[in-house]
DNA sequence: CCTTCGTGGATGTATGAAGTTCACGAAGCG
DNA sequence: CGCTTCGTGAACTTCATACATCCACGAAGG
C-alpha cells in the first residue's frame, strides 16, 4: 500500500516546473536538480506528455512546459497518467478474477477507501503543493520559453 | 498503490471466522472454504497469532480462535498486523531516504492520505464487514469450541 | 504411542518496479 | 548544408519481494 517512487518522481518534476510557471526545462535541469536518473525521467515524461500533462520541444533548447497552470492540476490526473485508474484492489469492477466476488463483505471498505483517496487527490493540486515546498519547488536555474 | 492478497487472505479468514463468533475453525476450514493455499494460510494466521488477534490450539480438534468479537476487531489492526506500520511513502518519518526531504511539497498531501486511511479502518470493524457479506460471512461447517 | 495439526524455517518462482542502452529524428545554428 | 543538441521509442537488464511450497518438528488428544 505505498506509492510508487515513479509517482514520486513524476510529482516532484511537476512542483519544480510549476515553481516557475510558464518557463521551460530542459530533462537535464530536471533530473538533476530533483535527483531523476535523466534516463528514467525520459519515460516518465512521456507518460505526462501523452496525457496532455506537459508539452514538450525536441531539438536545441528543447524540454518540457506545463499545458495547465500549477491550479488547474490535480494530482488525480497526475496519478493516473501515471499508475492508471485509481483502485485499491485488483478484483473491483472485475468479479471475474475473484470466486467470492458475490459475498465479499471487504469491497465495500476498498470502495470507501479509493473515494476517500480519490477525493483528496483531486482536491490537491500542483500549486498547493508548491506553496506547500520550503523553498518553492524550484531551486535551480530555468530558461525562458522560446 | 493496491492492497496486498496476503491482507485479502487475512480480512476473509477473519470475516469467515467472525460469521460464528466464538467457535474455533481449522486451517482446512478456512483455506478451502476461503480458497487461500493452506501452506500460504499458516504463515498469515501465524502473524494474526503473534499479534494477540486470534489464539491457536495445537494437536487434534486444533484450530484457531478470535480472541475479541468481531465489533472489538478493527481494520486497522489487522492491517498492521500484516502490513506493519501503515506508511503511504517510504521517506514519511524518515528523511535519511531523501535528498530532499526538507523541501519537499509532496508530504504533506501523503500525510493526509495517509490520515484518512487510518481513520478509515479504524473505524470499520470485522462486524461491519461481516454483515455487508451477502452470507454472513461465513459459509461451510464448523466446530465449536472445546 | 499413534495420529492429528499447527509451527518455524528454508527454499522456490514469477512478476513488476526501477533503471539502462541505443539507434533515430526533429530542430536550431553557423 | 552539416553539425550538434535533445527528446523519442523500444528493447533489454537487474533486482526486490509477493506469493507460494516443502518438510521436519513438537504439542496434544484418544
Amino acid at each position: 500500500m505505498q506509492v510508487s517512487r515513479t509517482l514520486d518522481y513524476a510529482v516532484r518534476s511537476l512542483i519544480y516546473m510549476g515553481g516557475r510557471p510558464g518557463l521551460k526545462f530542459s530533462m537535464k535541469q530536471i533530473s538533476e536538480s530533483q535527483h531523476i536518473p535523466q534516463n528514467y525521467l525520459a519515460k516518465i515524461m512521456r507518460r505526462l506528455v501523452n496525457r496532455g500533462i506537459v508539452r514538450s520541444k525536441v531539438g536545441p533548447e528543447g524540454g518540457y512546459m506545463l499545458r495547465k497552470t500549477p491550479a488547474e492540476l490535480n494530482l488525480r490526473e497526475v496519478y493516473e497518467a501515471i499508475e492508471g485508474e485509481i483502485r485499491i484492489i485488483d478484483c473491483m469492477d472485475d468479479e471475474s478474477v475473484c470466486a467470492l466476488y458475490e459475498s465479499c463483505g471487504q469491497l465495500p471498505l476498498w470502495d470507501r477507501l479509493r473515494v476517500s483517496m480519490v477525493k483528496l487527490l483531486e482536491d490537491t493540486t500542483i500549486e498547493d503543493m508548491v506553496e506547500e515546498s520550503p523553498r518553492g519547488g524550484s531551486g535551480g536555474r530555468e530558461v525562458l520559453a522560446q
